[in-house]
DNA sequence: ACCTATTTGTCCGTATGTATG
DNA sequence: CCATACATACGGACAAATAGG
């Protein structure tokens, strides 16, 4: 996977990589279960530090695109195709209703967050 | 507000820093509007370092319970409490319908996420 | 069972940039 | 203009989990 930097974009480093790191999940040029390099190695290829790339990753983990652990890396997670597409109904339905009410998105998703911890202990 | 770290548990610093602020702000102890002290005077105050302190705080922006913005600082954010609750019966029925499809909590988090931002831009 | 290398996780210090008041 | 405060990025250090020999 290419990825390009441009230094002087108002975009940050780690977030401009998490965006491309991402692109090439969702536009399937990066497969289900392939192993993406180390945050070292790409950092090194990319001349920006470990951390930063880190970082990106660290998101990608949080969005649920990328399992990532120690000493074993960064994985990408596979997604059950037909369950997705259910809930992107469900979810397109709910958004559709929730933007009427004029709350900012990340409160929004907070809310969501909230919502589906509570829903996953009981 | 008083805030108590443990060094040798496994929670991350900057988790329990990020945990005893968000209790603060949800059982009322920080009222809404007021603002949080900067995070070079909270890490010194803990004796530890203001990454650690801006590393909660940015946690605790992306789950919508704070305003952090550059030269500003961190504002208790206060939420519009009816359309809230409106946002909590769609969020909870969503959540009821998406639990029957078995995705993982993360992944249904990160399709919420990418609805709304899609949403956000058209 | 042991050791070692790899890889992420956290934390610190420092530097520079940018927005706010 | 200036002080304050967050934002990003780098480098270094150590810890902890994993994988492979």
């Amino acid at each position: 996977m290419l990825i390009r930097l441009t230094p002087n974009e108002n975009m940050p480093l780690h977030e401009q990589i998490a965006h491309a790191v991402r692109d090439g999940i969702l536009n399937g040029s990066v497969a289900d279960g392939e192993r993406l390099p180390s945050a070292k190695a790409l950092g090194e290829s990319l001349g920006v530090s470990l951390h930063t790339v880190l970082r990106a990753y660290q998101a990608l983990r949080d969005a649920g695109l990328i399992d990532l652990r120690r000493g074993r890396g960064a994985v990408v997670t596979a997604l059950s195709e037909p369950s997705r597409a259910k809930a992107t109904r469900i979810l397109d339905e709910a958004v559709c209703h929730l933007n009427e009410l004029g709350l900012p998105p990340e409160t929004v998703l907070a809310l969501f967050r909230s919502r589906l911890e509570r829903a996953q202990i009981s």
